[in-house]
RNA sequence: GGUGGGGUAGCUCAGCUGGUUAGAGCGCAGGACUCAUAAUCCUGAGGUCGUGAGUUCAAGUCUCACUCUCACUACCA
């Protein structure tokens, strides 16, 4: 038993999120966290949109909305997303919150206390037309080394070659298209976190549970040696610089922090707003000088976020000299792709999550997610694969199983849990199989390996199909039904511990399962664990117990629906 | 260009610090059963572990080179 803090990296607030995004922290975060409560830990899972930056005035201007109405809407939009995606945050937060306000503005001031922060001059471009500077991969012309035409400041998408917006030849605003660009010289806030280097190399070597693909990519920039980073943007969307007393830092007029200074101080502040709204203390959770000590804090990420999290954020909290809390586990995962490419929401490539409830039930798309996570690599998203493992584990395995098992008791036991029978082989088996693969599935929760995690929870929904054939209750019905009653009640056991095994995976369909077994709420936890218990589980409904045959749980996805959602989807384009 | 991840059965992936006949699911073939969403259960076929060298008594597992692929490369987030 302990307190988990766990948070999942924030989406952005440009639209709404697709299956990669939801695949590669939400969603993982809240099985996690669901799993996590039902073993009777103390959970807190906090997420919240990610509001700041050039893109969300750019897609606000796009929609013709102010900035603010613009994140209002969309806030409010992913906020729903999630809940019908069934993610179990404890709160839902917004980066542009007052609280994170006041929060990253203290940051920036005590960093600068501690002689972390500088201010420099850069070189940055302006676009008269538009009124702004111009983030570098919002600045286009030809290439100097390709000669392709549409090449970005930052990265030429023709030959690849790294750029600096300076280099382009016939430079012109990505935004409005117009040439009227110049080089201005700007100041901004420089996070030296140079200065920081030795201490988070320390901090990185000591870190445990870290998948190989974070550490690597932390080490990476270690070894390369950090770079002052620049937290301070031209842009009028974000958090002002201010001084301690509130008044604006003299030069910063029009200016704001950089998102990637903000954001993840979004976690700390989204807990304030917990807090605040459900009278809870936060930093029992976030300061280890008031409780945090004991909390364990676990991450989730798709490995674009890596470095944000392994260096700059824990940079942010070291360097403040205060008693934060800095992650202890953190799992990255790689991208689920769109039949090999890029999901993109500009070009409407792939499945958002809004429509992706137009199509099928969440739990479908939360098993298939999970089972199939881009933990080791990259992932490929088709909707042959979606359908196969749909029908095949939800469907036939799970499906299947309850609906066999609850029909026939229904059918010859009128519904209630039958008594009497011999144990033999089968039900030895059985008890082997799951003292075997219970603590094995717990394990794998709880060291975040979601793939095996899922492969065990299906190998253990299987066992209950093999059971069946081995005990047999419809070939012993005919000669002795005391033994008929014991396949069935044992096979009733297992619909529970099946509906109570699935509830971090696929929460709909559990809670349907266990209702239609009549199991209460407080009944529906994970406290087993040890032989005993486990030889209890299959023995815990007791004689007499009314049951009910739940509708089809799992409606198959047919190959005329493939079909369809192929062409909608335009495959692989 | 630099760095990192990945390249293992038709497909999706396991294989820890190198050690008997390289594993799972799906798909495929055959069989069993008939309680069930024609579901389930059993058996089987199928892999020179990206390529080429090297280290070792022994390499999918370590080293080097090459190759394909994906990502990151600090002003998109």
């Amino acid at each position: 038993m302990s307190k988990i803090l766990i948070t999942s990296a924030l989406p952005y607030i440009n639209g709404v999120k697709h299956l990669g995004n939801l695949a590669g922290s939400m969603l993982p975060a809240d099985v996690y966290a669901r799993a996590m409560r039902l073993l009777g830990h103390e959970v807190l899972y906090i997420c919240a949109t990610d509001e700041h930056g050039t893109p969300a005035e750019l897609a606000a201007q796009a929609e013709g909305e102010g900035t603010v109405a613009y994140c209002n809407a969309m806030h409010e939009a992913q906020k729903l997303a999630g809940e019908k995606f069934k993610l179990s945050y404890d709160y839902f937060g917004r980066s542009s919150s007052a609280s994170n306000h006041k929060l990253t503005q203290h940051f920036a001031n005590i960093l600068e206390e501690k002689g972390l922060i500088e201010e420099r001059i850069s070189q940055q471009v302006y676009s008269n037309a538009d009124g702004r500077f111009l983030p570098d991969r919002y600045v286009e012309g030809e290439c100097p080394n390709c000669g392709f035409e549409k090449a970005r400041g930052d990265q030429c998408d023709g030959c690849g070659k790294l750029l600096d917006p300076i280099d382009l030849i016939e430079p012109y605003s990505a935004v409005s298209g117009s040439k009227d660009v110049e080089i201005r010289d700007t100041n901004h806030l420089y996070l030296k976190q140079s200065v920081l280097s030795d201490d988070l190399k320390g901090w990185v070597n000591k870190a445990e549970g870290w998948p190989h693909l974070a550490s690597s990519i932390a080490n990476k920039w270690l070894a390369e040696g950090l770079r002052d980073r620049s937290i301070t943007r031209d842009l009028k969307w974000g958090i002002p610089v201010l001084n301690r007393d509130g008044s604006v830092r003299e030069g910063f007029e029009g200016k704001v922090f950089y998102v990637w200074f903000d954001a993840p101080i979004a976690y700390i502040a989204a807990t304030q707003d917990w807090a605040a709204e459900n009278g809870k203390d936060w930093k029992t959770w976030w300061r280890t000088d008031e409780g945090a000590e004991n909390t364990k804090y676990v991450q989730f990420m798709g490995k674009d976020n890596v470095a944000f999290h392994t260096l700059s954020f824990p940079t942010t909290i070291l360097g403040s000299g205060e008693s934060w809390k800095l992650v202890d586990r953190l799992k990255a995962f790689n991208w689920v792709t769109w039949y090999g490419g890029k999901f993109s929401t500009s070009q409407k490539r792939g499945v958002f999550m809004d429509q992706a409830l137009d199509i099928a039930p969440s739990d479908y798309w939360r098993w298939h997610l999970i089972a199939n996570a881009p933990e080791s690599s990259d992932t490929a998203f088709t909707w042959d694969e979606f359908q196969l493992s749909v029908n095949s584990d939800l469907a036939n395995v799970l499906g299947n199983f309850v609906n066999r098992i609850t029909k026939y008791a229904c059918g010859k036991f009128e519904g209630k849990v039958p008594e009497g029978g011999e144990i033999t082989a089968a039900e030895e088996w059985l008890l082997e199989e799951l003292s075997k693969r219970i603590p094995m599935l717990i394990n794998y929760y709880e060291t975040r390996e979601f793939r095996k995690a899922m492969a065990e929870t299906r190998a253990i929904w299987a066992a209950g199909n093999e059971y069946l054939t081995q005990a047999a209750p419809w070939t012993h019905y005919k000669t002795n039904i005391k033994q008929a009653a014991m396949g069935v009640r044992i096979g009733l056991n297992l619909v529970s511990l099946f509906g109570i095994l699935a509830q971090p995976i696929i929460p709909d369909a559990a809670a349907k399962i266990l209702d239609a077994m009549n199991i209460s709420e407080n009944n529906r936890s994970w406290n087993f664990g040890s032989l005993e218990k486990i030889s209890y589980l299959v023995n815990t409904l007791p004689i007499g117990h009314e049951i009910n045959s739940p509708e089809v749980l799992f409606p198959k996805i047919e190959d005329d629906d493939v079909e369809i959602w192929t062409k909608k989807f335009k495959g692989s384009d």
